[in-house]
DNA sequence: GCAGAAGTACACCGATCGTTCTACTTTGGT
DNA sequence: ACCAAAGTAGAACGATCGGTGTACTTCTGC
């Protein structure tokens, strides 16, 4: 396997990459096969790291999900965040460029492709059922942050309630990862677009309506 | 559910009926603490239950898990199908009461109340991660009937493509109880509301367009 | 009033959980 | 060359997991 050197991490002395592999590995299978359903000799299995080492970089399997969020946040902003970013597009368009990460594949439920999973903060909210006061506090300050991003987009759009119309596409959008979740299929996504499009539309033409 | 607690009659548990209890212990736990997070001997507790009585009535845990999401799709059809069938309402506010049903309370964040936890059939998606056929077949029959409720209210509404505004209403009404349960808020009920009034709205307007 | 279904208690099974431990090897700076 | 840091393997801990086995006690219909 690859083994780029794990470079000093803050505070600590970089070692030979334990600490590296074991999060690489968190982020694979904390992911992709469930919090709970993660036992920890799958987990050094995966990180070439032997329980011992695993214990010292961490006091307990649930540091190691609440720093897995952590860094979700923080170092590794995907997709998501980026396609917010683009400066090559309008305002509008990054919005909807959201929603079209995920649904390039047209051709319906998961072809022999890997399990659609949804976003890991949620995922990780639903496993805990809220025993686990750190991880509630990352899942929430991860969705603040996401609804924060699009209400500064909302905003450069030209849109007359950006906070509303932010809080209305973080809905959507959520919608549309925890259905394409359920149903192992990526449309719902193509869905959420197509309404993104008419709310961002409309909170542009015309201030927000009650229902 | 307030004296479910056992130990009330040493010696004793709770009689005949026991399926009945079993599958209501199920109900309750399974949705408010998580499947796997639910042992056998804490739901037989509950259940009142013998664990050699459990295994009587089902062959397995996993039965269990299968006959909970059965029972919540064809016996107990929850307030969402409720307020879709009012006929005391048009279909337009049919669909907007749907999002009416848990944003009662303005008091923001979880007064002291039980944890949001959102679509018991997402969250068992999500706790199985896809390894349990079953359920994730269990999921997709709830989340695509959900919907043809949904578009079936929406033509009713007089939307030209009701089809295409019942999935995007499933998406919406997914994201409302996703992000809710995430943020344990029920704030984006709300939110979720107010974009549902423009998409219906829109949905009935713009293609015909005359006057 | 009695057969038998339905229920009870609870010890026990092997497997796995998260975690700790002992004992040993590799690595890199001085 | 030496030593401490960082790593390794893997046995074993107590707890709990889903699930069984044995032996006993109701309740109910006939």
């Amino acid at each position: 396997m690859s083994d780029d050197r794990g470079e000093a991490t803050p505070g600590r002395r970089g070692g030979r990459g334990a600490r590296e592999r074991i999060l690489r590995a968190a982020d694979r299978l904390f992911y992709a096969e469930g919090i709970n359903a993660t036992g920890m000799e799958r987990l050094t299995d995966v990180a070439q790291v032997s329980k011992r080492t695993f214990y010292q970089h961490f006091p307990s399997k649930n540091a190691l999900v609440e720093e897995y969020l952590h860094r979700l946040d923080t170092i590794a902003a995907p997709p998501r965040e980026r396609a917010l970013a683009r400066d090559d597009l309008l305002p509008r368009d990054r919005l909807l460029a959201l929603f079209a990460l995920f649904a390039a594949d047209p051709a319906g439920p998961a072809t022999g492709e890997a399990r659609l999973r949804g976003c890991p903060f949620h995922n990780a909210a639903v496993e805990t059922a809220g025993t686990v006061p750190a991880v509630e506090r990352a899942v929430v300050r991860h969705k603040e942050a996401f609804t924060r991003l699009l209400t500064e987009t909302a905003q450069a759009a030209g849109a007359t309630d950006p906070a509303a119309l932010g809080r209305q596409l973080a809905v959507l959008f959520e919608g549309a990862t925890a259905l394409a979740t359920s149903l192992n299929d990526p449309a719902p996504l193509a869905d959420a677009r197509a309404a993104a499009a008419v709310l961002i539309d409309t909170a542009r033409a015309r201030p927000e309506r009650a229902g």
